[in-house]
DNA sequence: TATTGTTATACTCTATAACTATA
DNA sequence: TATAGTTATAGAGTATAACAATA
């Protein structure tokens, strides 16, 4: 917003300012760009995540560290090697992040019974109550995204995203 | 979706692997996250961008790089500036873009006539006949999708994901 | 031999701050 | 004073490789 006057401060007044969708695109041509798929949804989930990780900022909890904390959360002594698959993020990454959460006690590394290889994951009481509270605020944020988009739209594209 | 057998799992070798879409994601539960819009925009982009730099691979051009070549491309002497608030990118790390394209020989940095800060941006001839074979072959990474979503899925898509 | 968790490395991306040369 | 391009730094994310303990 309030973007839209950089253009005329600019060399002389040939510089036309096309009035687009939102007042937030300079009128720069994008061209091939606009039947990519890749590049909207890149925007998109930019601008959806800024969205997430403000309404969040007061817990400290990223869209990573919340993706985590639900999968825990809804399941039963997983195994780190489950969880990052289960997110699709590289298992030694899923170590770091699970350092941090730990150090901040929301979760522990238990011992497996099975194989001694394997952590089994939990949330602690404290976790529960940070992840309640994150969920709360998530519940906020999502209701931004319906109110932009619209609820059927919302649920369309919740619907076709899930197949990627 | 397939989130329905979280009670089961707990029960010894009953770990039933629910038959999810594509065969592709794990018996393990998402709970909110099924809810959340943010979740499977960030998981389509990492897909879309991995196929997408697959396909450009021969030619090594990133989507970031395919978008600033795009943008220089279908517009005329444009300043760094311009470049980097039309695609929602830092400026520093435009420069660095830059430099990487500049020192292949694909674009070039032409001094500004209004004003001698400004850098007036341009294709050379090889920027012109490589971004002409990354626009073939991204048509072809586009036709991917469009296979894979629908015809009509993907312009629902294109359409709704602009508005961010 | 293979797998789980771990450490380490490198490169990209994002977010800032600060510098210079121009305006 | 402000802006355009640049440099530098720090943190996240991604992609690998390798190692120890265990299977």
């Amino acid at each position: 917003m309030a973007t839209t006057t950089r253009a005329q401060k600019e060399a002389l007044p040939f510089r036309r300012v096309t009035p687009t969708r939102r007042g937030q695109r300079p009128a720069v041509a994008l061209g091939r760009l606009n039947g990519h798929l890749g590049y909207f949804v890149r925007r998109a989930q930019i601008w959806i995540f800024q969205d997430f990780i403000r309404t969040l900022a007061r817990i400290d909890i990223s869209p990573a560290q919340f993706s985590v904390l639900i999968v825990i959360g809804a399941n039963h002594g997983l195994s780190q090697i489950e969880i990052a698959a289960a997110l699709g993020i590289e298992r030694a990454r899923l170590v770091r992040l699970l350092h941090r959460l730990e150090s901040r006690a929301l979760i522990r590394r238990l011992p497996s019974s099975a194989d001694r290889r394997r952590h089994a994951l939990q949330l602690t009481p404290h976790g529960r109550t940070v992840l309640a509270l994150a969920k709360t605020l998530a519940a906020r944020h999502e209701k931004r995204l319906i109110n932009k988009l619209g609820a059927e739209h919302h649920q369309f594209l919740l619907d076709t995203l899930r197949d990627f």
